[in-house]
DNA sequence: CGTCGGGTGGCAATCGTTTGCCAGATGTTG
DNA sequence: CAACATCTGGCAAACGATTGCCACCCGACG
């Protein structure tokens, strides 16, 4: 075990045969006689014999990994992601690389440029780089977006449907006027639930306030709790748990009741919204799921071996998780 | 684009050199002329060249990649753990290959097995192997461990320290009984735990009673919170901040005051540590650091092209961080 | 003027695997 | 018995990059 790895030649050589039948009796069944192959195997057992992934790349054009790519691995969104791919790739047998692009758009294209050579296909969760990029890459490398469908494609957390139910739970509180604390100007998903919670709004005869662009992260909380409170609203949504803590943080520190004076409502569910006192009411996204089908979907069209930027769209349903930050309205 | 990628032949054949040329211009800063290089690299910028990775590793033996395994993705432990590997082996131009072993010794094994031929070394958080495998597979392939010392190399972070920390915090509290919640059997930093808040209890005149096995999840906390309320302590130490949540809950479903009647105390100050209420006084893990310096290691010893399982030891220190769920012992 | 030596750049082997093609063996059928 | 199909297994050519070795061109030095 100390010195180099077996090679196919080894195995060959232990079991008497060429190279090539010691291949195809490993990898093409049915291909070699079946005493033959079975002569072959137990000399690779024997001798621990893993195949090469650098010599099989390079022969067959399959590297067997696929890249999972993300913004920022610390945010908890990202953890359920990462355990789906995680989980339907190494069912698939592809190896997971997970690249940290730290929010660059340089850093995103540099790892796709990488990729290009050393994996079959990448699962881009929320990328940063522009949509004819996008397109472009994808002809040069099986994509899977998620959260942002390019070409139509891609697997979509509809969290535009959970905030909606989030507004009827609310309204059917008694709120009235109820704030919306945005996300991000590049997110995609930010502007659908902009549309959405305005539908809505009418049809449930409550106003909606859509408060400026926060960062998706606890700092932001204070400033956009701030201004909900303002803004004369007794319920909040959030972009995000991580916004929600933040704004839960902020109320607390200013003696806000929540949810007596202020309801606040967040989304995704990460770990810890049970965590965070009061457990926080909020839209539930299928995290892992989410990451499991696009990886799914990725291998997908590995296999199919299309070349343009195929693929399907599929969007996941949310549900509202009610829990002690939300209530009756508060007369203001 | 939506062609092939590039290869170094016609890098080569653009900038009318050898590939040999090509190779060394791109790879060997001064072995070419600079003039020559130039043209290579200018060459290579314009068709967009990037080497290909199986082609290296086969002919130079080297893959750039590293594997961080760890026994589940989702404990949010391995956050800080991955987001420092990462950075590390970013920095370093690595590839980083996550595998989720799932808490299975097989698992972790086959793994190791690809990974011989696929990567460069591993960084094995808390492993599940035993030791004279892992000293066995050390000499297959650079290995660095976390939280697990191997042949007295490894990174482990002093939570021992931190936990004689939070024994002489609860005592100068006027907590005389202590009880401590103690993590799995198979757990290397469990045990040196309990020997070190063993001495520490008599150096503080401090009984400390030590408390069963549990699992390091929020689900086992309920039944560590009911002992440890039995045991009569007025304050307990969690192997784990995972359990010290479950813990909290309990205590909550059973309306006993945090810290008014008991006092807790967590450990790893993981995402959500500041979340729950009340906040919980924890000791601090350098996660993200740990994961940096294995990762650090691990590429070190690569370097050196040691075959031996050499490596260092590296001790990272711990600390309280003081919340709101210790407070002064209450009389019982 | 001859020789040496450093600076450049090319040739070709090599890494481990896959796979198209072919040859021999064996079996089948008319 | 001939013609043919089917199985099996080997040969050798890729795949993309690295690198030891050699050849050539120069200027320099004795």
């Amino acid at each position: 075990m100390t010195d180099k790895p077996p090679t196919l030649r080894d195995v060959a050589a232990a079991s008497g045969v060429a190279i090539s039948t010691a291949s195809r009796a490993l990898s093409r069944p049915g291909r070699i006689n079946e005493e033959t192959a079975v002569r072959v195997r137990e000399a690779a057992a024997a001798l621990g014999y893993t195949v090469g992934a650098s010599g099989r790349a390079l022969s067959s054009g399959k590297t067997g990994t696929v890249a999972l790519v993300v913004p920022d691995v610390t945010n908890p969104f990202f953890f359920g992601i990462v355990r789906g791919t995680q989980a339907a790739l190494r069912a698939a047998g592809y190896a997971h690389v997970l690249v940290d692009t730290e929010e660059s758009v340089q850093a995103e294209e540099r790892a796709l440029r990488m990729l290009r050579t050393s994996a079959d296909g990448a699962v881009l969760a929320a990328p940063r780089l522009g949509d004819e990029w996008l397109v472009a890459w994808s002809s040069a490398l099986p994509l899977v977006t998620l959260n942002r469908p390019v070409n139509g494609a891609g697997v979509v957390i509809d969290t535009p449907g959970g905030a909606v139910q989030a507004l009827e739970h609310l309204a059917s509180l008694g709120h009235r006027r109820i704030a919306y604390a945005g996300g991000p100007r590049t997110s995609w998903s930010d502007s659908r639930r902009r549309t959405a919670l305005r539908a809505a709004a009418r049809r449930l005869r409550v106003e909606v306030v859509v408060l400026g662009h926060y960062a998706p992260q606890r700092e932001a909380g204070a400033a956009a709790a701030d201004a909900a409170w303002q803004s004369d609203a007794t319920g909040v949504l959030a972009f995000n748990d991580l916004l929600a803590f933040g704004m839960l943080e902020r109320f607390t520190a200013r003696g806000v009741d929540v949810p007596g004076q202020m309801s606040v409502v967040g989304c995704d569910d990460v770990f810890g919204a049970d965590l965070v006192r009061p457990a926080l009411t909020t839209v539930a996204a299928p995290l892992e799921r989410a990451g499991h089908r696009a990886a799914d979907l990725l291998l997908a069209t590995i296999d199919r071996r299309v070349p343009g930027p195929a693929g399907d769209y599929e969007e996941l349903p949310t549900h509202l998780v009610v829990r002690d930050s939300t209530g009756p309205a508060a007369p203001r």
